[in-house]
DNA sequence: CTTGCGCCTGTAGTTCCTACAGACCGTAGG
DNA sequence: CCTACGGTCTGTAGGAACTACAGGCGCAAG
């Protein structure tokens, strides 16, 4: 961290001339909430931001492609905790190949679990969408079974 | 509501002779925590229970059924709000069948989204597993395509 | 020079739980 | 009959993961 501050006299400028992103360019190239953002850096799921004179966090690409990978993996159900594992961010960070294959690996059998019990709720809500009369009767194979 | 008064004498004495279940017996049913249980019927997810004299909840084999699909509901990512459409228990509750079809195909089409959401990641994870050369070494191509 | 936009910080609110504290009750043991 | 203890009750506080807002600063254009 201190060896990137040899950089913060690059940062001294505008920092439109040297490509970098604000927050809100992040955001809109992520498609993620301005605050939220700012909640992953104080969480340790992005690192803490290069700063302009006037305090202002700058961004690159790397940031985009790991924000959208944080995101991703959150609308799939990873905790931020599994991220930051996945991240290798954490300070007893991973070490060896092998044991960023075996949480890889533990993730893969959280997802296919996942993808197991949602096929299952896909067949019951096809099936039972499928019995209804369409009618305008407050009868419904689908409340009753649910209500019972 | 009113009307369910009219049993209300039968709860008079001790549930166990009736066969109806406490708030642990529920939990305990259905892997549920006990302070869910309370929780989901101040937020009109579970219906107000019947009460002994005591003043102790009492449940049924409905109540078991209908929280042991609550929970399924809530592990593939449904909302409280949505759960609530589902079991048609708001104050504007559904009315006629085709409503309730119409529902069910929203819900089935999101759980469609989310299986190939799921897909995709599992294609991702047990591909870059797959690169994993398994060796001791810090080197690794999961961890260098999160990177950069 | 002043208006306004974007950024800064800290903090409060939201959803969905989960846990605790203090009181009450009712059954089993002595 | 009395006590002990396990279970229940209520209200409330805490936690995860955001999301929103308020008050302040600074830059850049009109």
């Amino acid at each position: 961290m201190s060896m990137a501050a040899l950089h913060e006299t690059a940062t001294r400028n505008d920092m439109r001339r040297t490509g970098a992103l604000r927050r809100a360019d992040l955001a809109r190239a992520t498609g993620c909430n301005l605050e939220t953002i700012r909640y992953y850096e104080t969480a340790g799921i992005l690192p803490t931001p290069a700063r302009t004179d006037a305090g202002h966090r700058t961004y690159d690409a790397a940031d985009v492609k790991r924000l959208r990978f944080v995101l991703r993996a959150r609308e799939l159900g990873f905790s931020l905790e599994d991220i930051r594992g996945l991240l290798g961010l954490g300070d007893g960070a991973l070490r060896s190949c092998a044991e960023v294959r075996d949480k890889t690996e533990v993730h893969l059998a959280d997802v296919r679990a996942k993808i197991a019990d949602l096929q299952r709720i896909e067949a019951v809500l096809s099936r039972t969408a499928a019995l209804c009369s369409g009618g305008d009767l407050p009868e419904c194979p689908v409340l009753d079974s649910l209500r019972h």
